[in-house]
RNA sequence: GGUCCAUUCGUCUAGGGGUUAGGACGCAAGAUUUUCAUUCUUGAAACAGGGGUUCGAUUCCCCUAUGGACUACCA
């Protein structure tokens, strides 16, 4: 009975991974590695006419990102693929023969056209128990009529039989029991036209194909659980059918219903895991990743969204997390996302992780902004004086650029209104005594800075920020000793100079 | 419309028959930091409604309301 606990991340190849997508990833794959189980990527690309070219790939790439990465599928390999259902066609196709020739599918050959047109003109049509005997199908239709359309090549789909009158229930491990009456479930398709399965087939066969033994899926599956309860009924299945989690939704911040990437497009947040380019149209929707996100606190906000571990506690590692997670402990009811939490996490994970860790990061994002770093030395430095004042990756490029590149531009308003000859005169002096300085470190430059400005007769806040806004461009940045030390002597004084002529 | 699911501060949530209903984000105020941020302190802010059960319900039960998901030859 202690079987390896087996559990799938089943995408289909659309387009961007949503983030409730990835967050589906992340507890099956915590739930996976807290009972030493193992974590499957299987693509489920049986819409042909959705398939779009690049998308797997992008997901295995957000999945690495994330840092979940799985133990079988597409790439990883397994003794149970092909884990590309369109590479699985043949199999879904002999279960669906083998359903229809037991009397628990049959045939159906009316056009999506025609079923149009009933669920136009009758109120709460569904093909199923009350109409499918008024449709043409192997139900209704003769035998050799049937074997005559079959022969003709007419296109046809597999419907599910469902029974009538029978209660159907299981124990969702995350909301507890759940029934539903079959008489009220439809049809559903199992083997579509083009021969290709639709993911009710797809899903049953290949969980049992697979081995799965615990099935994670967002809530808005719940409605077809019947359906998919059925067919491991009627393929025989039953006793290795998985154990279902329904997950909750992620909700929109505002209004009501499932958060989607339009949301995210209107108020300005990113709802995909990384950018996601579409091949045909070429526009870029924004990703985590992109926007400055570290994996970790992605994560970790994306646990915190239905799961908590019953303490105050609200920054988890990975490995926190695997240690502490629990299904009891997922909640019910959907959650709204909110994107000041999801920065505030990010910043809390800045603050947490060393400098060193953040160095790479951050020579990109500067380097992609034409600011050349030199010492690497230098820099991790730099990032463990400013990265208290980072929420996103991106702020690095104006809390750490100025060290490497000096201001192009400078917050005026907060010294013109004081400027006056003195303080001109007192960096003049500052200038010439900070040449003779032998030791160009924080202190020096400090106690030299402090003794000019009790020579001059100055208080030390008039001369201070404009100081700042020299070697910096605004108000904003750690101690300016540190700066001026750290930017070095040459550079410093020639900050001084430019702004000296900036706010004449 | 039908089926299913859900309901504690604005948001994420803890709690659970007797609590000053706790924390976090955000917001406000203050302290520290001769900038900004960090940090710290404080504050405003919630049990959807109605019936039961009970000595006592926010907690258990029922109903209502509200919200959501699904209702494709999409997943």
């Amino acid at each position: 009975m202690t079987n390896k606990v087996r559990v799938r991340f089943a995408p289909s190849p659309t387009g961007g991974l949503h983030l409730g997508g990835v967050r589906t990833v992340l507890f099956n794959y915590l739930f996976a590695k807290k009972h030493g189980g193992d974590f499957i990527l299987r693509i489920e690309d049986t819409d042909q006419t959705r398939f779009v070219p690049g998308a797997e790939e992008y997901i295995i790439e957000c999945l690495k990102w994330c840092g979940l990465t799985p133990d079988e599928g597409t790439e990883a390999g397994g003794e149970y693929g092909p884990y590309r259902q369109s590479e699985r066609k043949d199999i879904y196709r002999k279960f669906a023969n083998q359903l229809v020739s037991e009397g628990k599918a049959y045939y159906a050959f009316d056009t999506p056209e025609e079923l149009e047109e009933k669920r136009a003109e009758i109120p709460n049509f569904q093909y199923g128990h009350s109409f499918r005997h008024q449709l043409r199908n192997s139900l209704t239709l003769p035998k050799d009529e049937v074997q005559r359309l079959l022969d003709e090549g007419t296109p046809y789909v597999i419907r599910i039989n469902m029974p009538s009158n029978e209660t159907i229930s299981f124990t969702d491990l995350i909301r507890g029991f759940v029934s539903f009456d079959t008489t009220l479930v439809d049809d559903k398709v199992l083997l579509k036209a083009d021969g290709m399965p639709t993911y009710h087939l797809a899903v049953v066969v290949d969980d049992f194909l697979m081995k799965i033994t615990h099935a994670f899926r967002g809530e808005e599956w719940l409605p077809s659980a019947p359906v998919h309860l059925m067919l491991w009924k009627y393929l025989g299945w039953e006793d290795a059918m998985p154990q279902w989690a329904h997950l909750p939704l992620i909700l929109k911040p505002d209004g009501n219903g499932k958060l989607s990437k339009r949301d995210g497009a209107r108020l300005g947040f990113p709802v995909y895991a990384m950018n996601w380019a579409d091949p045909s149209g070429g526009e870029v929707t924004p990703g985590f990743r992109e926007m400055g996100f570290l994996p970790e606190a992605f994560i970790n906000l994306l646990a915190m969204l239905g799961w908590n571990d019953g303490t105050d506690q609200e920054i988890f590692s990975i490995a926190e997390l695997v240690e502490k997670f629990s299904l009891e402990r997922v909640n019910h009811s959907g959650a709204k996302f909110d994107f000041e939490k999801a920065k505030w996490f990010n910043a809390e994970w800045i603050k947490k992780v060393n400098a060193e860790a953040l160095q790479e990061d951050v020579l990109t994002l500067l380097t992609a902004n034409n600011i050349k770093v030199s010492d690497s030395t230098k820099l991790v430095k730099i990032i463990g004086l400013v990265k208290d004042r980072c929420t996103l990756l991106t702020d690095f490029i104006l809390q750490a650029g100025y060290f490497f590149k000096g201001p192009v531009s400078y917050d005026l308003d907060a010294v013109k209104p004081k400027w006056n000859v003195q303080k001109e005169d007192f960096f003049t002096v500052f200038i010439s005594e900070l040449e003779q300085l032998e030791h160009f470190a924080t202190e020096e430059i400090e106690g030299l800075f402090k003794k000019l400005v009790a020579d001059k007769g100055l208080k030390i806040g008039d001369v201070m920020l404009p100081f700042r806004v020299m070697l910096v461009g605004g108000k904003f940045g750690p101690a300016v000793f540190d700066i001026a030390s750290l930017v070095g002597k040459e550079e410093t004084i020639s900050r001084i100079q430019k702004a000296l002529e900036a706010f004449r």
